[in-house]
DNA sequence: CTTGGCACTCGGTAGAGTAGAGTGCTAGGT
DNA sequence: ACCTAGCACTCTACTCTACCGAGTGCCAAG
């Protein structure tokens, strides 16, 4: 037989290894890798035959067999059952995303697709943000959620109160990010365009060029009626400065869910969790900020979710954060695909908010980023 | 044997009805609905005994079954197999639905829901619209659609560009119905904040007040770069006004879905049509077009929804169509609960549209309405 | 025309048996 | 010291069978 001789003495492994498992050999860690590779592919328990095969494990199955059940023994794997195969646990999945060789490579044709969206996109922000979330879930097959650019650092371009009826008025804002948001009022006295078009310029004049965040309280100007209209408004946008992000969230194929797990409960509490946008933003952002791109099963504390995974990958412009986009799936989930689509999105969508927006960010950085990825 | 003599002649059955079933005899009617009813509930095949004791059946399980075969061979019920019991056909459900004894209550609880929401309610239309469809999802247990008032009889309220960077451009539009739109433009060359502010004048003073569908090129006024960049600004107002309706339409609980459907490709199936915004207005424009508020399984041509019933109600502001109400789910749905809720949402929410923009909708009529629906 | 009775049908469930995949252990080889 | 082939064992998934029960259609009596 050809299996006569192999890495007679790959054997150092248990030395080196900390008793829990901080470490694992090289074989181990192959045949870890090996393991949850398969997995994620079938979806089926793996046995060690499966393994024995696979090129950087060049061992017997009965090798395979007494490592897997060091693995299980150091919390890496499970078997649902006696003389089944094995599973990676949330620890085996974290160990295989924490060691993946390269972050991960998209097919050139799945790269294709993104270069084309980002070349085709064009109309509003919010527009592109949604289109790519949907983007984000063709590529990876998992629900995709794309989060805007925070309003706490947005500037305010414009205001504007457009009267709708009578007493009616919607306050239109545009910030420097791109994003429109209004909100309609309603007042105690009919308003003349004239009295309207007064109170737009007193907020003009008052706010254009201010932080939303820094939008307050209003000094009366001595004009009774403008001034109160004027009061108004003013109260509702410095609202919207409140309520922050929470608007600008895009959540992309949420049916993909329903294909990833086989219950149908599951299915049903994740796309339920999914459709609360505030809980969505709360657990991208603790995510984010405990300084992982990768959140498996109850890492993210949050019970509902403890058979998702969630990969985030953040969106900056010249460096300051704007949004992020993260993917929902199983836990086992095709891990290097999700990290390198949500990257590579998350970056294309930072150059092109960026370019967009003619900030600071220069051509070049925007053309190098590109050739690396492409190379 | 007992096989010997059968068929006598409970025959005629056949004789007074027509071939395709335009009219049941009463008790049929009243079988074939107690049988939807206990579908319904239990989704379970229905037989002969549990329909016996229901009041307005007062007769044995025998008589009922042979009633049952009758509707079973004019197509209102089927067997699953045979001894099993009865499931309502599309045409069971449609002949229940047009003879619905009431259009249907909502429980007190529920309809104190609705009032609340709709003295609660505040805030941007697009939020209306959006808390809407969460609110009749949650009232019917389906997933809903709310789609908003169509931009073709709107009316420009307001034009204005605002520079974001030093070429790129947002061309917001405020529009008679309350909705803002927008979208970005990138320019050729720099254009200053002067400039945008006497292009923005121009579009004002051409087009508020005109509908948005007449927005059309723009002559020459002499000063070419404002031209330039008014008829950019023209072009894609006019995209806009085009594209319509198309924007305007909120999902809320999909989720639902999953509970509803027992099979997992069903709910994926049915969850990505509802991820196709234009499929899904076309499908509620369609159904209303034919002028029903029901559109039991096939019914509605659409191969993909034929497991699915779909519930409209228009919205109407002082008699102008300004969007609809929908609700997605299985056809054995609870089609009283599903009417009721998606009538009162949307008597509400046109009226509160109304209210909102100050049209020619008195307050009596809101008024009246509201009691009507009480009492 | 209705109803109780009866024979029949057929899906769902429970139990037994089997095949197969996978394991752990051990003895032998390098 | 480690790897590997072989073997006995375990346990699930699947099949087959029997059977229960819900439900039906038909009939004969009221």
């Amino acid at each position: 037989m050809t299996t006569t001789d192999y890495g007679t003495r790959q054997a150092e492994k248990g030395r080196s290894s900390r008793p829990t498992g901080a470490r694992l050999d090289e074989r181990k860690a192959a045949i870890l890798e090996a393991v949850v590779t398969e997995y994620i592919g079938t979806a089926q328990p793996v046995g060690s035959q499966h393994i024995a095969g696979v090129p950087g494990v060049n061992v017997s199955s009965a090798t395979v067999r007494s490592e897997m059940a060091a693995l299980e023994s150091e919390g890496y794997l499970v078997q649902p059952h006696t003389s089944a195969g094995r599973i990676p646990t949330d620890k085996g999945y974290r160990f295989f995303v924490d060691n993946m060789a390269s972050p991960g490579v998209l097919g050139p044709a799945q790269r294709q697709k993104v270069y084309r969206f980002f070349d085709q996109v064009h109309g509003e922000m919010g527009e592109m943000l949604e289109r790519a979330s949907r983007l984000l879930s063709d590529l990876t097959s998992c629900a995709a959620v794309v989060m805007g650019p925070p309003h706490d650092s947005a500037v305010i371009r414009s205001v504007q109160l457009v009267g709708l009826g009578p007493r009616s008025v919607l306050v239109v804002i545009v910030l420097s990010d791109g994003t429109v948001d209004k909100c309609s009022i309603e007042l105690t006295n009919d308003a003349s365009d004239e009295l309207l078009e007064a109170a737009s310029r007193r907020l003009q004049s008052e706010f254009v060029g201010a932080p939303v965040l820094a939008v307050g309280p209003l000094g009366r100007s001595g004009n009774s009626d403008v001034d109160d209209v004027a009061e108004i408004a003013a109260h509702v946008i410095s609202e919207i400065g409140q309520k922050g992000v929470c608007d600008q969230i895009f959540v992309g194929g949420p049916s993909r869910l329903a294909v990833a797990f086989d219950a149908v409960e599951t299915v049903r509490s994740v796309m339920t969790i999914l459709e609360q946008q505030m809980v969505v933003v709360s657990l991208l952002r603790d995510v984010m900020d405990r300084g992982l791109s990768v959140a498996i099963g109850e890492e993210h504390g949050f019970a509902p979710l403890a058979s998702c995974a969630v990969v985030v990958a953040p969106v900056s412009v010249d460096g300051h954060d704007a949004g992020a986009v993260g993917l929902l799936g199983p836990t086992r989930m095709n891990y290097p695909q999700a990290l390198a689509a949500a990257h590579m999105v998350g970056d294309r969508l930072g150059a092109r908010i960026a370019q967009r927006l003619g900030s600071g960010v220069t051509p070049q950085t925007t053309a190098t980023d590109r050739s690396s990825d492409r190379g």
